[in-house]
DNA sequence: GTGAAAGCGCTAACAG
DNA sequence: CTGTTAGCGCTTTCAC
């Protein structure tokens, strides 16, 4: 590590310590004359300023923290995840501020966590997976931690937000499939107690009126394909599904093959989220991209002004796309597959 | 933030502030009363030390780093980093360490991002997506950071690193596909001038003999599907194409069907990584997984070692499994898509 | 425009 | 076993 600080740069350069400082934070007036001097003079010994001197001084840590409490494997197969940390990434490095990515096992690990965090590691958090009633807006609050909530919380709350409108694309991929002849129509949702999760429920169900073929799901593929395997079933199986995730999705299709059903001709089926491979599958998959990516930046400049002392707001950030592709019936987009043998 | 400081808590138990501190650490013996009684009065007043002051007193951060230097757009559709990342956090959620992640567009904001975390940001940093005689290996040597490869880096350097065997599976894969009497076989690479595409390309070049029918890819699904175009527009056109990673394999598959050829009749087809969704693509996609969770791991151990002052070593964390599927000629594992139309 | 000195909140000698 | 006293390296009044 660095031996040397910035009292080495100050002698180096025959000025005293808070001009060093000055001279880099432009926070009062140096003579062109003295800066040179101190820049020279840190360019030789290669002086960094130290981060955590720095942080304890201003109390500011030019850091932002992510925690998540999920499962490492959940995290692993999630395509929402890492775009929108692209995101957060983009703004953040405008300003040398760093992300710090907890990951905690369960609830315990997770108070400490954003105590930790708030006293002196992180200036602010993003929240994301967010439930009703959810016990860490109030615990943030608490702590006094700047924070932005990433969906559509309900609950009072003094934070900024960025939200979605996940219930236009289910009518839109709804009104198409009763288009296309559909009268059981099935979803099978996230853990309803995920804010996200419920509002593509609660679409459904003022679209389709009762909840007979709604299923609770957990964003897994052993929950897409147990909830499918269920679903058809049904004496009056259900002609198209709905998932609230690729993942499941994916699963169902699979299944559904398996059981030698044809898509979408035997059943229907559309997912949510997009995944970067879903318009690549055979029937390719009916989705809904939504762009991770912009939330992250959105809610990166909301979390930077809040610390800088802004007033919490609401961003909707509307960015949802339905690509209706051949697993709801929508024309293929490649050539159909001839087998042909070359010589 | 915490207006709370060890002194409150000093002052409310009727101790010293050392006496807290160590209450705490176990760094000196203290009588079961007065740990008690510090306990009872951080606990009172809801006090948990500062990290940055924290860092400043240890000269430690206890936090680690991840620089990034790819396109966020990269990041959002590589599904080994958020494995990775989940595999490192599972160890380091052990020690209250802190990961931090950070994302740069050039090499000069990487240099800057180094700099700055060896500067009491960060105990340590994790390198990936290595090149040859990569620049950063001599800089962070030089920053004194200690550090550890992910990745068969072959150059001098003197720091811990995890590696896999990525020659075996191309090796088990081309055998696989003589057997099945392929004699033209292809391959797309990754950029060579990163060591695991390289890895790989040599493995494949060994193996064939020849680099007639090889094609340097930059992982993307654009490249996937331009190499491939190329490659089967050969007068001999290739009859398997070995990809380097899924990404470039699926968009050479979509891409191969949309010309009319079947696969795997017409032509075979094999990817790496094994993205989660490869299993369920229609055929299903032969690939290579890998753990990145248990590479993850191991690189987190080894770091948390290095930063203890351990000597550095290597390991190699062998966890290459083929997955034959449908695309080079294994059997349907799901039965196949009859068309049914039920009532 | 520049310097000197007082913290930021914690840890670690050093005494007792 | 516990209290006192210096720092860690930077920022920021307060003087000049």
């Amino acid at each position: 590590m660095s031996r040397t600080t910035i009292a080495d740069v100050a002698r180096e350069a025959g000025v005293a310590k808070a001009t060093v400082s000055h001279a880099l934070s432009g926070n009062r007036p140096i003579s062109e004359e003295t800066r040179a001097k101190v820049l020279a003079a840190a360019e030789k010994l290669g002086w960094v300023p130290s981060q955590s001197a720095r942080a304890l001084a201003n109390r500011r840590a030019n850091a932002i923290a992510v925690v998540l409490a999920r499962d490492p494997e959940v995290i692993a197969n999630d395509s929402f995840f890492p775009a929108f940390i692209a995101g957060v990434e983009s703004v953040l490095s405008e300003t040398e501020t760093a992300l710090i990515l907890q990951v905690v096992p369960d609830r315990d690990a997770e108070e400490r966590a954003y105590r930790s965090l708030a006293h002196g590691r992180a200036d602010g958090a993003l929240l994301l997976d967010l439930r009703d009633d959810d016990w860490r807006v109030p615990f943030l609050d608490d702590l006094d931690l700047p924070t932005v909530l990433v969906g559509a919380y309900d609950g009072p709350h003094p934070f900024s937000c960025v939200r979605t409108d996940d219930a236009a694309p289910i009518r839109d991929i709804i009104a198409h499939l009763r288009d296309e002849g559909h009268e059981r129509i099935a979803h099978v949702s996230g853990p309803l107690s995920y804010v996200h999760s419920r509002a593509r429920a609660q679409a459904y169900l003022d679209e389709v009126g009762d909840d007979r073929l709604l299923r609770e799901g957990d964003f897994t593929a052993a929950s897409g394909r147990a909830l499918t395997a269920e679903l058809l079933a049904l004496p009056d199986r259900p002609t198209a599904i709905l998932y609230s995730n690729d993942t499941m999705a994916i699963a169902g299709l699979s299944y559904a093959r398996a059981q030698g059903l044809s898509i979408p001709a035997d059943l229907a089926i559309s997912g949510f989220d997009d995944d970067h491979l879903s318009a690549h599958l055979t029937p390719a998959l009916t989705s809904v991209s939504s762009d991770p990516a912009a939330r992250g930046r959105a809610a990166a400049r909301l979390l930077r002004a809040d610390i800088l002392g802004a007033d919490p707001r609401t961003e909707v950030v509307d960015c949802n796309i339905v690509h209706f592709r051949e697993s709801t019936g929508a024309p293929q987009t490649t050539a159909p597959t001839v087998s042909r043998r070359t010589p």
